[in-house]
DNA sequence: AGCTAAAATGTTTTT
DNA sequence: CATTTTAGCT
């Protein structure tokens, strides 16, 4: 709140010292401003009056759109910074704009409010906090403390062993809800009756849980904000005044509860700018909807659609690729890049005959890349669907030498220790996290075990309680050994202990003591393995990152905001900046980067599309659009590899080629096809049990019953699978079949 | 209570 | 295959 105020003067005070002076660099930046943009990004810098779309292609300039937008504004004097309100997808995407805003218009950049919606919602949620459902040190549950909180609801209500109901399922159903401003009380209308039922109990169960442990979930954190401006119009309107001038990038992948958030603080929109492209929206799984952009007209009646269509990062050969996947979609507005940059580049295709040779042959590429001189291993990328599957390609740098980088994957902050370390903070900020509690109760070991935890759970809820309230009272507790209740007591004196010091210790001071005084330093120095030392040195590494957070100028220090930014950092945000080293990365954590050189590797049938995500078009949908984005990541040379065989769940499988491949330019597919080594190939014509004639080979002439004369382009498969894709001289459109399916035959 | 070893289980993507 | 859960033992 003050700080708020202080704003509020600290920009008056700019403002009546600007009148003097800006007329001239006015007109001097504003033409710099505009200088380096094409038309269409022009027209999208100065459009004023009405809601805007920009539909920005891949590697259109959409960050610089944004920026420039923003300083185009300010220096022509229709806003000033602090009223700017840029809503980004990652928090390194906010700090990139960030960057790149001081670049363009100096230190006022600094007041601008740039974050993710996450990011911006707790910064409201804070200042307002006297007005919503929590207390000032709420905690932020991440996805493991939501997992042992639905855990601990289910075993309550006797679902424990469904195999049906798993804890990650339900709570993909309360956060779909949640994302679509549903509350626990309201009546759904879903398909899946046994899952509706269940969530129905389950949700009201943990929203209390959630606020009887004073905390909120990501989630909360969108739905608590909309709320508050629903609920409150005297905060709305301030907020909605304060911000002038309203960005948000990446639009396709906001959820109803985001895009709901953005029409409350936008009113009529006239003040707004969204950036989007149907075509990478890659987040439906989490709720996202490309309505949002599809629909953009219907929330703002009078918006007005910019396109971005020239792309400046790809070379054409791997935009037309590309585009001749993304093509397929049904799901889209349309559009087809084209290359700035001009013809050229490269695009391979690789069969390779195991996942170790596809690891080795992408290893092997790399390095003849860089041994030719022209290529560092910095601008080099392997981008993959799965996680798992980057342990191949690590192995192989490591063996070849080769320096590299995995990108995501939260895996610092995931660590047991780490965890610990953080549970213990929590508690000292806020004691009604009974999940925290739990989690570090007995760690070290007090002699405080699952009997006694359960004892005091129970106590806890016959009271109505928080759990640390029950161990407040620990004498009462029925079923407690003596020896638990004095480890109790014990424990209750050294959180009051660090809680007093809490109020008074900069954080890294704080970490130090809560380690020595809880014994776990001591503990795993005791220890002496290899694993103890390797925890210790993690602890070290969250100390430095706490002395990080004390030197920083962050305006509201406290313990309670440095956990609560820690829960919002992602493996993204974590990943070391090491210059000189091959990128490895999901194709979700890849976006809005690019690189000079791209292997996507693993495009199979069964990964990319997922398995778990080809049964409706709207999921297959998506997974070409993973695979669009991966591809417009390229700059210069793009290599698209998969394996005939991989192992999985700890056997080897026979793979099938992604059926996207066949949706590629005929020519790469013919050069992938050439280097192919089909050790499966048929020799001799199969023929399936009904005798039809099974004898497809790539160049044949074939006839179908209903989509006339066309010519096979691949095929895959054999036996009953065999697969062909073939291209049909009526419509010019490529069709994958099933030999043994088709009414197909051959000429 | 707590440790170790064996068994089961689950594996997509992330703010 | 790798992580988590459980059973059995001390």
């Amino acid at each position: 709140m003050e700080t708020y105020f202080l704003r509020l003067q600290r920009g008056a005070i700019v403002d009546s010292h600007r009148e003097r002076n800006t007329l001239a660099v006015l007109t001097r930046s504003t033409n710099d401003i505009l200088g380096s943009l094409n038309k269409p990004q022009q027209e999208a810098v100065t459009h004023e009056g009405s809601p805007l779309l920009v539909l920005a292609g891949a590697g259109s300039g959409k960050t610089r759109v944004l920026t420039h937008r923003i300083a185009y504004w300010i220096a022509s004097g229709r806003v000033e910074p602090w009223q700017v309100l840029a809503v980004t997808f990652t928090n390194k995407a906010a700090r990139e704009m960030k960057r790149r805003l001081e670049g363009l218009i100096g230190p006022d950049a600094q007041s601008m409010h740039v974050g993710t919606f996450h990011r911006m919602c707790l910064l409201w949620l804070r200042r307002e906090v006297a007005k919503i459902d929590r207390g000032p040190n709420f905690s932020i549950f991440d996805e493991s403390d939501q997992n042992s909180l639905v855990k601990k609801l289910l075993a309550q209500m006797g679902f424990q062993k469904d195999p049906d109901v798993s804890p990650a399922r339900c709570l993909q159903w309360i956060s779909g809800r949640k994302n679509r401003l549903i509350g626990p009380g309201e009546p759904v209308e879903e398909e899946d009756s046994f899952d509706r039922n269940v969530i129905n109990e389950l949700y009201p169960k943990y929203q209390e849980s959630l606020r009887n442990a004073n905390a909120l979930d990501f989630d909360d954190l969108i739905r608590g904000a909309v709320e508050l401006f629903r609920k409150d119009s005297n905060t709305r309107d301030k907020y909605s005044r304060r911000y002038c001038h309203i960005l948000v990038d990446e639009y396709q992948d906001t959820n109803y509860a985001q895009a709901e958030l953005v029409r409350l603080l936008a009113g009529d929109g006239e003040n707004l700018c969204v950036v989007g492209d149907e075509d990478q929206s890659i987040f439906g799984w989490r709720g996202a909807e490309i309505r949002n952009v599809l629909e953009f007209g219907d929330a703002f009646s009078n918006m007005t659609v910019i396109r971005l269509e020239e792309n400046y990062r790809s070379k054409q050969k791997i935009l037309d690729a590309a585009n001749s996947v993304i093509r397929n979609n049904r799901q889209r507005l349309g559009k087809d890049l084209w290359a700035a940059r001009g013809a050229g580049g490269e695009v391979h295709l690789e069969t390779c005959r195991s996942d170790l040779e596809e690891a080795s042959r992408v290893v092997g590429e790399i390095r003849q890349c860089c041994a030719d001189g022209d290529i560092s291993f910095r601008e080099i990328a392997i981008l993959y669907r799965t996680h798992s599957q980057s342990r191949l390609f690590e192995d192989e740098l490591r063996r070849n030498r080769v320096p590299y980088v995995v990108i995501g994957g939260r895996k610092f902050y995931d660590r047991k220790e780490i965890k610990v370390a953080i549970a213990y903070l929590k508690i000292l900020v806020n004691p009604s996290d009974s999940i925290a509690l739990a989690r570090i109760l007995n760690v070290p070991n007090r002699g405080i075990g699952q009997r006694s935890l359960e004892a005091l759970n129970a106590h806890a809820d016959h009271r109505s309680l928080t759990l640390f309230g029950a161990l407040d009272e620990a004498g009462d507790v029925p079923g407690l050994t003596s020896r638990a209740k004095n480890a109790v007591v014990a424990f209750v004196g050294m959180i009051e202990g660090l809680q007093e010091d809490s109020h008074t210790l900069p954080v890294a001071e704080l970490v130090n003591e809560v380690l020595d005084r809880s014994g776990y330093w001591s503990y795993l120095e005791k220890e002496g393995t290899r694993e103890a030392r390797d925890r210790l040195a993690n602890l070290e590494e969250f100390v430095s990152a706490a002395t990080e957070y004390d030197e920083s100028d962050s305006e509201e220090k406290s313990l309670a905001n440095f956990l609560q930014e820690l829960a919002l950092l992602t493996g993204v945000d974590l990943a070391p900046e090491e210059e000189g080293s091959v990128n490895l990365m999901t194709v979700h954590n890849a976006k809005g980067l690019e690189f000079p050189v791209v292997f996507l590797v693993g495009i199979e049938d069964g990964l990319l599309p997922h398995i778990n995500s080809s049964e409706t078009e709207k999921e297959y949908e998506e997974e070409r659009r993973l695979c669009y984005v991966a591809m417009t990541r390229a700059m210069d040379r793009l290599y698209l590899t998969w394996a005939q065989r991989r192992s999985l769940f700890g056997s080897i499988r026979e793979r099938d080629p992604s059926p996207f491949l066949f949706e590629l330019p005929d020519e790469i597919i013919e050069s992938g096809r050439e280097e192919a080594d089909f050790e499966d190939s048929p020799d001799e014509p199969a023929s399936d049990s009904s005798g039809k004639e099974m004898d497809f080979r790539v160049g044949d002439l074939v006839r179908h019953g209903k989509f006339g004369m066309g010519t096979i382009l691949y095929t895959s498969g054999k036996g009953d699978k065999l697969k062909v894709s073939v291209k049909f001289d009526g419509d010019g459109r490529r069709r994958d079949l099933v030999v043994k399916y088709a009414p197909l035959e051959r000429v």
